[in-house]
DNA sequence: CGATGGGTTGACCGGTGTCAAGTTTTGTGG
DNA sequence: CCACAAAACTTGACACCGGTCAACCCATCG
């Protein structure tokens, strides 16, 4: 464990950079143009709660009454069919804001996959300050196409790429996510199980294991522990995989 | 061909219903609250075109300077790796509006399935008229947002499930969306060949083909011209899917 | 008419899923 | 800190679903 030290903890990177206090509200704000007071005002409205690991943070199909924004550890949003399968549709991380509710209902469950704190800002009172400022809505828009494109891009990958393919990008993706959370390493902690994995890829955990081990073999990637990752060369790993990458 | 003259005809459903000029303009306003002011002033901006079958209207990548609103004609949405390989990530029906666009690039290319008619709306325009009207922001915001759900609930079906399941799932939600276009049927003619279907599906055109005929022989459909479907028991076909239907 | 493109059907094969055993890691209580 | 149990992960044998390739059918259009 000690030689694993420099790898990158999404679950703390976050919340050691800046105050302890909503600190996580100027990136929200920072994406739109409109400037720091919409940070005091939401700061103002917003509700900081921890989860630990497995538990649900909201349900499928719930009413939604809050945006969420994620300070610190990571989730993963679900959709069960009534037979068990699940789909993980995404993964999500620190700075990351979840906006939308269909119907004001929620289009999938989010789950804790390690220990996290949610910021919950209650939607009819962003709502109001969005109509006063429509710059914003526009940052609410902005999320909600940002997800649109993500799980378009996903489409693509179950529908057209083979287990080798999806591993190979997902590990990409993955790498890419978290370096911009935490600082850039070579190695990094992978977060969630193969179960995890498996459902989002649309696999089973013996495929990914068996892909991994084959990365592995290939020398393209290498695996010092079970969750500690370390890319040789990135640029190998997707090259064919541009139209994502874009 | 004499014999199908009853079965709904998508390419002409829209446009028989009302008068020829704009009249798809109030479908769009409808949504919102707003009244029909807003109607007059988008028909003012916007410019109609029409395309053959085939025909790309938008490309992916392209900067978007526009919306578009199908007025009649079925269309696909389409994103290609560089090998070739196809997904459509959903079908564009009359009455639909089409508004993403990340960093006002089309996050996919637009085909025309059959002859379509599209309406063209200045993206500048309209989003000065949103400024005005808040309201309109919200058309825009659930317009993007059953996009979402849409895609989220392909995602479930391509990660999770079989070949069959997923032929009986896209004539479901074929079936349903023929029926709100035009009148309901028992018969109605399927406007995109097997090769969209299986692109759509994540399949290819042989089994695509090959469960079609599995279920015919089922008898759970009939197919009395390659084209024309007619569903005996559209609860049998998806009873099991209830996560999508909701 | 024949040519062409879309659709169907069959034979075969390979990639993934399934099932089961074995191994490593993690967590817990002494 | 160790011992043990439980969970997560890996690996192998095998089966089967769906892809590939090829032949054929059928409708449409010159």
């Amino acid at each position: 464990m000690s030689k694993f030290e420099n790898v990158v903890q999404i679950d703390k990177a976050q919340s050691s950079k800046g105050s302890d206090r909503n600190d996580l509200i100027p990136t929200l704000c920072g994406h739109g143009t409109c400037a720091a007071d919409h940070c005091v005002a939401l700061a103002g409205l917003s509700v900081t709660k921890e989860y630990k690991a497995g538990e649900t943070v909201f349900w499928d199909g719930d009413a939604s009454k809050s945006y969420f924004l994620i300070k610190s550890g990571v989730m993963r949003c679900v959709r069960y069919l009534e037979d068990g399968r699940r789909q993980i549709t995404r993964f999500i991380f620190p700075g990351d804001l979840i906006v939308h509710l269909g119907n004001n209902q929620n289009m999938y469950g989010g789950e804790a996959i390690t220990a996290v704190e949610v910021q919950f800002i209650p939607r009819d009172k962003l709502d109001q300050l969005v109509s006063k400022k429509p710059c914003l809505a526009d940052l609410v828009t902005r999320s909600i196409l940002e997800e649109l494109r993500e799980t378009q891009d996903q489409l693509l990958m179950l529908g057209q790429l083979n287990a080798n393919e999806r591993v190979a990008h997902f590990l990409c993706v993955l790498r890419k996510r978290l370096a911009d959370t935490g600082h850039p390493q070579t190695e990094a902690k992978i977060p969630m199980s193969r179960a995890d994995i498996a459902d989002y890829l649309g696999l089973t955990i013996e495929t990914v294991s068996r892909v991994l081990g084959r990365l592995r073999k290939e020398g393209k990637i290498s695996l010092p522990a079970n969750n500690i990752l370390s890319v040789r060369d990135p640029h190998q790993l997707d090259h064919h995989l541009d139209s994502f990458v874009a």
